[in-house]
DNA sequence: CGTCTATTTGAATGTACTCAAAAGCGGTGG
DNA sequence: CCACCGCTTTTGAGTACATTCAAATAGACG
């Protein structure tokens, strides 16, 4: 159960079993089944979370209803709302299940106490976050500056183990564009093959891993 | 000299004099004259940077020679190439002074030294990261959610303090659209007046300060 | 004052969107 | 096994927002 994550936290720093014990015992194991929620906008988010199996979605319902994905969770990935995690506010995204997904919660209080007696698991999330800050930074450059086929293209090369477990349609909300222009999109494509790949740059930060 | 950045480091941490004088002493003051760089794309970027005065931008400029401006920072922001200092890669972006600007620098290995050796910094810099991490999230959505127009309005509201100080074409690149649609924008506004600031939420967090 | 850059304005273009409808696919129950 | 239902994906036509290109105006700075 807890390997997995052990493994993960420990990708940067060595912990001592005393402070893995310490650290598991804080984890609360949770089951989520295909479309329960884990985070739904106007409810406190109060806990970290980590996937052990499965896949979830964080997105954002705007004004007119459309749904924005922010950022998917697969095995081995974190996921919470941290605005509200960290503020103690109300979400203002909604986070759910697309699998039937298991999943390791750390209580907001309980992490903050983790991390301060044990200063590697900080060291940890630091560089953790460094790696989600950077990938979030690529995500929006590549926004900017890429048309939506482009954006497409790189995300199949950067997210290869994505795309044959997640909805078409889900996919365009990630990529920003509406179902009916990636389906315009891979149809051109299949003509004309993938861009060239080894153009593109591909770095190893996938939000929060 | 170094008041502003100790205030910086001790938000959320106390430090002891010990320790604060540990940190003043692996800073690098640097001046630099508008224009000039800080980072160029191509070369390594072994800086975490810290702005005293001034103003810098970071910005990435893709195949088409288009420049897209990625964040600005301010007195009391940080700001680095982190792609490139955390994974010692040559960088992908530019980082240039708006402003004749003075800047505080931690080399790399420093950094990394300091935050090993002073756990309360090492949880500084962790919440800072989160709190980008959030502002970068906010961004993300705000850009798949918002026309052009409304993308403008929450800038003015997010960051007030920098439309006085930062040129149109620099907010446009920002924002993801040219200098025209810019012009265009707040032509429209100026007859119909700020769109409803009351229904936006405005948060704290500001990149990296 | 003159030069250089930033900003504005106009006209034509294009990418992606909306709305609408058809086709495909998967699961359920008769 | 097949028929039906709901949801996803595809396709089409018209539209909208933002872009490009070009040119004029305004501002900043030496």
């Amino acid at each position: 159960m807890f390997d997995a994550i052990l493994q993960n936290v420990t990708r940067y720093v060595s912990l001592t079993e005393g402070e893995k014990e310490k650290f598991t015992s804080a984890l609360q194991p949770k089951k989520l089944l295909k479309h329960q929620y884990l985070v739904q906008a106007g409810e406190a988010c109060r806990y970290e979370c980590y996937v052990n199996k499965g896949c979830l979605r964080q997105y954002y319902v705007d004004d007119g209803g459309h749904e924005h994905i922010i950022m998917f969770a697969i095995e081995d990935w974190w996921t919470s709302d941290m605005h509200s995690l960290v503020t103690g506010n109300k979400a203002l995204t909604n986070i759910d299940a697309l699998e039937n997904s298991e999943l390791l919660l750390i209580e907001r209080t309980m992490f903050e106490r983790l991390l301060s007696e044990i200063p590697k698991l900080e060291r940890h999330f630091r560089m953790m976050l460094q790696r989600a800050f950077i990938s979030h930074q690529r995500r929006l450059i590549e926004n900017m500056s890429l048309p939506a086929d482009q954006r497409y293209s790189r995300f199949l090369i950067q997210y290869p183990q994505l795309e044959p477990r997640i909805p078409q349609k889900l996919i365009a909300s990630f990529l920003g564009i509406t179902p009916e222009s990636l389906s315009r999109i891979r149809r051109s494509s299949e003509v004309w093959g993938r861009p060239a790949a080894f153009l593109i740059i591909i770095d190893q930060f996938n939000f929060l891993s």
